[in-house]
DNA sequence: CTCTCTATTGGACAGAAGGTCAATAGGAGC
DNA sequence: GCTCCTATTGACCTTCTGTCCAATAGAGAG
């Protein structure tokens, strides 16, 4: 009764497809082999003698989501920004918008965050996922801060980086839970407005857009 | 084969705080009636009698979650601080000390968030308690622009109080994930320095210190 | 065409889960 | 002491899970 049969490498491809599928759909509760094999139209066997086990099929399905909400790509709009303060709060704001709008990837991927709190190997993942995010957000404030030293004394580059994944963290989770009262926009300016807190940089910026 | 009997309340009571601490050290995956009834010392079928269907004790869990760690009393040691810009950056620290100190809530706490996602029942909660700890945090932000219209130009009241979350939030959440790496006095110091960033106020409280 | 290898299937199994329910005993009221 | 109510128990059912595995068919090598 065997069906048709294909290259390692595509049906694992396939069946992660599906389990991503179905993640996206009904959760990493949800994510079972039984589930996987029929969104993929698949024997449930079949799944597992791709995966092994179980915590395999979660793990891959992790790297998918991980790449798709935690991997920060520096945008050319935003790499062309001269100035290191204003460049920051656009990137935030790409952020931010991105996982807004991506309602789906991001409650996985806070489901998957919460699954690492308890499951080692998961943990070791979006580890390596955040860090890998801190170290491109890092290039950002390390300008930043360089560009003024003076402002913001005592803050370190490592430091207001996490804070800036705070920022776009703690957005996408408070949007997650209350869509209808979080006012991103709201959000957004109060993030801008601290980062560029400093009277001169207002005047100065005001400015220079009036001219 | 009954066993002793007692009334309705305590039994509630007893079944509850079995079950929190079911959930706290096996998260709510392992929240199970059987699991519930063992920790108790009764059995499955009672912890059904009490609570009709799990979901019911699930959300009995929530409230205790939520108010051991998504509920704001401001201290008098914070609310006794003069000047406003420096009493929301002592409770920020605060609540950081204190979310980051207490791991296995903080936990519970993120796993039933992302549930929340699902559950609108739980969401419901959950958005609750997020809109009276908004509201605490409200009354600070609120003070902390008024007595500086001019700096924060354009930041309301809510956004702030949203970013101010948000920092709780992200902190307890990053440092959940890599303990390791994550610096939680880095972090304050540079939450402290975006909310304080202005030159001339940073001047003006050294100034007051040292004289 | 035949042989061999293995990807594929689907059945079987054990365990755990939520939920139901008849039987029973603890205890209050009389 | 008797009665009645109900809190309590434990057996039972169904469903769903991960995992294993014998049987089978697809496909490439010879």
């Amino acid at each position: 009764m065997p069906g048709q049969k294909a290259g390692e490498a595509e049906r694992r491809e396939q069946i992660l497809e599906a389990a991503y599928k179905v993640a996206l759909r009904r959760g990493v509760e949800g994510l079972t082999v039984r589930a996987v094999a029929a969104a993929a139209g698949l024997s449930h066997g079949l799944v597992l003698f791709h995966f092994k086990r179980k915590d395999q099929l979660v793990g891959a399905v992790l790297d998918r989501v991980l790449a798709s909400t935690l991997s920060l790509r520096v945008d050319q709009t935003v790499d062309r920004i001269e100035d290191p303060a204003e460049r920051l709060p656009a990137l935030l704001r790409r952020e931010v918008d991105r996982l807004t709008r991506s309602g789906r990837e991001a409650r996985l991927f806070l489901e998957y965050w919460a699954l690492g709190a308890r499951h080692p190997a998961l943990r070791a993942k979006i580890g390596a996922a955040l860090e890998r995010y801190r170290a491109a957000f890092g290039r950002l404030t390390e300008e930043m801060l360089r560009a003024e030293p003076d402002r913001l004394a005592g803050v370190t580059p490592a430091g207001l980086t996490a804070v800036a994944v705070s920022f776009v963290n703690g957005c996408a989770v408070q949007a997650l839970i209350d869509p209808e009262r979080f006012d991103v926009e709201e959000y957004l300016a109060a993030v801008q407005g601290l980062l560029e807190s400093s009277p001169a940089r207002a005047v100065a910026k005001t400015g220079a857009r009036s001219s």
